[in-house]
RNA sequence: GGCCCGUUGGUCAAGCGGUUAAGACUCCGCCCUCUCACGGCGGCAUCACGAGUUCGAGUCUCGUACGGGUCACCA
């Protein structure tokens, strides 16, 4: 069987994340399968059409690492893949469903519509024109009255189907409505231009949210009226932001773009929606799109709902930070550090390699080297350490000691100043530790700092350190 | 409210009738150590509830509770 699997995303807004797992997924199931994975673009709402939506999702498909073979920009034969560019073709089929049995006009009036309200507040539809004579129907249309197609639903029928993630689900006629396909207007709703576009488009597997789950069934019928082979149906739980609530984008950073502007990599907002709702055989953590394609199957798709994570999201893109080589992780790094030291002149590369064990996500970068450009009065109490035996008398010694080490020393490296410092503190009869420990937080002036006093004296440089080592011998005072 | 779907630690989750109920994140402790982090080791903590089927149930069935979805000329 050719597979062929769609992500039909509304021009509505941003990319939100829940949206986003689901065109993984579908993607993901396509090239599992050496399918087709096609986009298309469900834009027949155009009140809540949002400018520059559109791109937005070109954009965010493009830098997830999704790339779909077939779509607007990409015609493969079963074009336009633009709704709105296929008007004719709903209309037609509409009508031609209408001739097949399938379908009926309807010219009630939207008033009378608004009186048809079950005790719950929910509307349902009475099937009022559902058995218009012929002749009714031609004085409505010569009238040039209004009017909708609603879809026929057989009576006294179970539809039911083999849900590839949650078996068989089954409904009754009597709990489907003779719902509109073609509004007044002339456009199809969603339920129609859906069955229509997939079927046209050649669809194998539709795989949607479970907010359809119930609604297939009724779909399912349309497909059978008109004589259509019905796809292979895939529904997938929401994402959550609690036990209560879905995942909205009301709550500002739910969205794919907004991640990335925190410093999160692509692959690894990815591999996390990827692993929420889904799990593979082996139970890997950590897989590029590679793997995630070769592992996907339907079995480890989760049946319940699951809630989002950042806490766990950074984690995994701390784990992609720490496996890139340096000169990668600089490459992402650079601009951050650069916001850190604010046109300061340190060595970058020098500052990435400290950073990179230390940051889960690029936008921690400037908070841990503020200290580099920002440095003045601070706590002398942190100059106390238990556990070292560094007092104010220790600390006061340990900066004379280091100072008098550098102060004409020029190997200005890692090692050299390492050996320098220890040799001095041992003659001076201190330890090391205490000289370093000391150090680190005179040049600093903070309690926690990305790298230690030797670290830290070969990023500021002999004179900025000799600097910060005089100047708090004097706040010690 | 009707109909549909679901329920394993705080979170993600494995599990498909017999397990000491994996693993990961978080948190805590220890080791490493010039702070932090990395790395290593260890710990806390879970089958919603009640019946049934069975020699045996997280796994099967039925109820209850709770949660979600859906009932539009929105998608």
């Amino acid at each position: 069987m050719t597979v062929r699997t769609r992500f039909a995303p509304s021009p509505t807004g941003f990319m939100h994340i829940g949206n986003l797992r689901t065109g993984l997924y579908a993607y993901l199931f396509a090239k599992k399968n050496n399918g087709t994975f096609i986009l298309r673009i469900e834009d027949t709402d155009q009140e809540r059409k949002v400018e520059g939506a559109v791109d937005m999702i070109y954009r965010t498909l493009e830098t997830a690492g999704i790339t779909y073979d077939e779509g607007p920009d990409k015609d493969a034969g079963y074009g336009p893949y633009v709704q709105t560019e296929r008007m004719g073709i709903y209309k037609e089929y509409a009508e031609k469903l209408v001739e097949l049995g399938g379908a009926y006009y309807c010219f009630c009036t939207k008033e009378r519509l608004e009186t048809l309200v079950d005790e719950n507040g929910n509307h349902t539809y009475d099937k009022h024109c559902r058995n218009l004579s012929e002749e009714e129907i031609k004085k409505h249309l010569d009238n040039g009255d209004p009017y909708v197609i609603r879809q026929k639903v057989p009576e006294n029928v179970v539809s039911s189907y083999e849900d590839m993630v949650f078996g068989e689900v089954s409904v009754e006629s009597k709990d489907i409505e003779d719902g509109v396909l073609l509004k007044s207007d002339g456009l199809p709703t969603y339920n129609f231009a859906n069955v229509v576009d997939d079927h046209l488009m050649g669809i194998s597997h539709v795989i949607r949210g479970t907010e359809y789950l119930s609604s297939t069934p009724k779909y399912n019928l349309i497909y059978d009226a008109f004589g259509w082979e019905r796809p292979n149906y895939m529904h997938l739980m929401p994402i959550m932001k609690d036990a209560q609530r879905k995942l909205s984008k009301r709550y500002g950073d739910a969205n794919f773009e907004d991640f990335i502007s925190k410093g999160y990599l692509p692959e690894a907002i990815i591999n996390y929606i990827a692993l929420l709702g889904w799990c593979p055989k082996d139970n890997r953590e950590k897989l590029s799109m590679e793997e995630l394609i070769e592992s996907f199957d339907i079995d480890g798709l989760s049946h319940s709902p699951s809630i989002f994570d950042e806490t766990k999201m950074r984690w995994l893109n701390g784990e992609y930070l720490k496996a890139m080589s340096p000169d990668e992780f600089y490459a992402k790094a650079e601009p951050w550090i650069e916001k850190g030291i604010d046109g300061k002149d340190y060595d970058k590369k020098e500052i990435a390699l400290l950073l990179q064990t230390r940051i889960d996500i690029l936008s921690d970068i400037p908070e841990k080297i503020a200290f580099l450009n920002n440095f003045k009065e601070y706590d002398t109490n942190m100059f106390i350490h238990q556990k070292m035996k560094v007092d104010f008398e220790v600390a006061k010694k340990a900066i004379d000691i280091a100072t008098d080490a550098l102060k004409d020393f020029d190997d200005w490296t890692e090692d050299g100043i390492k050996e320098q410092i220890k040799a001095c503190a041992e003659s001076a009869g201190m330890k090391s530790g205490q000289v370093m420990f000391t150090m680190r937080v005179a040049l600093t002036g903070e309690p926690v700092t990305p790298g230690g006093a030797i670290e830290m004296a070969v990023v500021l440089g002999k004179e900025e350190t000799l600097r910060r080592l005089a100047f708090s011998k004097e706040l010690i005072k």
